[in-house]
DNA sequence: GGATAAATTGCACACGTGTGCAAGGAATTC
DNA sequence: GAATTCCTTGCACACGTGTGCAATTTATCC
């Protein structure tokens, strides 16, 4: 109760104790077999008693292992990220590393700043699970000579390991659901366009309406930037083109709650007049009216997927360095047929087995 | 490029490399003032050459502060948190401090193992930013001998210091803004029976009616438990009253988007038929349809503050034990007039104005 | 019972950094 | 020019833990 915070016990202590050397007390503790079991019983009694508690610093000192990941990300604010960092933190933790949060929120000095901290702690390996990494930020972070594995990063970066979706198979999805669902006039309101994500979506989106037989009209391809507004605009300017199309592809969750809402206040009802389907699957997907359907990133997998890469990396084990994990389809309500005589010309399912993939899920060369 | 990532560099390599003392490094990168300012500069530019980073492990050893705090939550899937976080990490970068994460996702071994996890990393102080926190938690938190703040916990914790919303003025600002725009028929879908918030609320409901000369109804109160579901079930429920409500007052938002949901697939129009009014504010409140009326919890200020208050117990200084702070409302779009002749009998600003708020901003006495 | 092997323990050093104290050197004063 | 002061530097120890090696005790064997 009234205990001061005085000095934490150390090993020292508990060897005066109990009358031995501290050596002895270190491996009673740390379960060596050089300690007669009874000394070591007593001792770890002893110790559980006094209430010790081992100091990392002290350890980590001497056996130059941490057991500190680092994880970088733009901000906690970002719902999408949640369930990455859920996966990395469950693979670290059953292999008994721990994370090292350093969160930058897009500001240069802050990135900077969380850079030093990494290597100020150790890191034995780093996980930068965001696609808006500044550009100043991988070369520091490359500095610190540990081993990286980026997630869903939005440049090509060879030579540097990396777990992502596979976009392109994702919007194959969408695209070719779309056209089961009879749907043949499909536009795509796009997202970020320098953004690789964007343009692996985009090619799953134009090469799947080939496969079926149909012409990609460009007025259906309006730019964005991955919010709400982007949906909001795209689908002001869908509205004016002189065929309306009648589903539409957004490049994320986000830019489709937009649509939603821009489609509600045009009087159109989703999806008896307008089909939307949406990327990524957040959280919020499934309480917007109608429940958005959506192609689901494997963000938990990610975010798995990355952290095992890293563990094999940390053990100078060698690793493919790029890895694309599936998306699925999740079906809920804002998608359903065209409304009247839209009848499709070809079979989109005999399409869609005919694409071939050509996003190789093995990318890039070794590093020597 | 292919260097090995043998060893970090050490002050003993750069003492060497400068031909001085490790003392000499030490002092002229701390900037003392007892090294010739000729040969700091000539350390510190050697020191930079050779990519120096400080070992904050040896440092803390020695020092006996590692800087670090302890920040407890149950999830970062919880957007509500990441607000919180964010005011947080920002007074503690702020200050010179770090944070360690230690995730529970609710689970009682994971939780042993982050109150573990802190102690070897020897916190300086422990944040909990986790309302749903086990019950367990709190008694080995405290063994840490360590300075802890709460934040919006949900039980009465004496002889602790924390930091809450006030969700007793909160509720008055939700039904005193119903009772102005005219209603007088206000239900109220309530969340965990057993969270204070829950309780403090429900009371801000019942007296801002009761103040106003309204009597409360009890079938307009349905119990919940904070889920869109609960928003579901409560409006049937409330449908089915003899006497149906013009306006819901809901727990949180989660609650008041089952409660649109709910609405409309009823019939009804928001706000035209029925207001709905959220607690919480969540980003995805501005992206409902109608987007969401809500009282917004001071989230990012509720860090800061929590954070301040522990940098001032870290300090050793006093502080009030337990602060609330007042919530704001959020006029979007789901509350309008009610229906048709619903008049109000008396002026709802000025019942406003005579209600005394009993929630004292400080509570609890003084550990000794 | 003595010699040998095995089990157990302690000594001493290491990890990287910070700091009190004494020693050395330069600058100042008389 | 000698004495005094101040500035600068190095020595040595400390923090808490782990471990190779030697020393000690105990068990085993003949």
């Amino acid at each position: 109760m009234g205990r001061r915070a005085s000095r934490r016990v150390s090993i020292k202590d508990i060897a005066r104790q109990a009358g031995v050397s501290h050596s002895t007390v270190s491996r009673a503790l740390r379960g060596s077999p050089l300690v007669n079991p009874r000394t070591a019983e007593r001792i770890r009694r002893l110790a559980a008693r006094m209430g010790y508690v081992p100091n990392a610093a002290a350890r980590s000192l001497v056996t130059a292992r941490t057991g500190i990941i680092g994880l970088v990300i733009t901000t906690l604010a970002d719902p999408f990220l949640a369930e990455i960092v859920r996966g990395v933190e469950e693979v670290a933790l059953e292999a008994g590393y721990r994370l090292f949060l350093a969160t930058s929120n897009a500001d240069p000095e802050r990135e900077l700043a969380a850079v030093r901290a990494l290597a100020e702690s150790r890191v034995e390996g780093v996980i930068v699970a965001s696609s808006r990494v500044g550009e100043l930020y991988l070369p520091h972070l490359k500095a610190l000579g540990v081993p990286i594995v980026l997630i869903n990063h939005q440049r090509e970066a060879p030579l540097i390991y990396s777990v992502a979706s596979d976009s392109y198979q994702g919007a194959v999805l969408a695209v070719s659901y779309l056209l089961r669902l009879g749907h043949t006039r499909i536009a795509y309101i796009a997202g970020p366009p320098m953004a690789r994500s964007n343009q692996r979506r985009l090619a799953g989106y134009l090469e799947t309406l080939r496969a079926a037989g149909i012409t990609p009209n460009p007025a259906w391809i309006v730019e964005g930037n991955g919010r709400p507004e982007a949906g909001e605009w795209g689908i002001q300017r869908l509205l004016e083109a002189p065929i309306r199309p009648t589903a539409v592809f957004c490049y994320n969750d986000m830019t489709a709650i937009g649509a939603l809402r821009a489609a509600r206040s045009a009087g159109l009802r989703v999806p008896e007049d307008l089909s939307i389907i949406g990327f990524d699957d957040i959280l919020f997907a499934a309480y917007t009216e109608p429940p958005l359907t959506t192609i689901a990133q494997p963000k938990y997998e990610m975010g798995r997927t990355a952290m095992s890469m890293l563990l094999h990396l940390l053990q100078g084990e060698r690793t493919v360095p790029y890895l694309q994990l599936p998306c699925r389809l999740v079906e809920r309500a804002s998608c359903g047929p065209p409304p009247e005589g839209d009848v499709p010309t070809i079979s989109p399912l005999s399409a869609e087995r005919r694409l071939p993939c050509p996003a190789s899920s093995v990318d890039g060369s070794p590093s020597s």
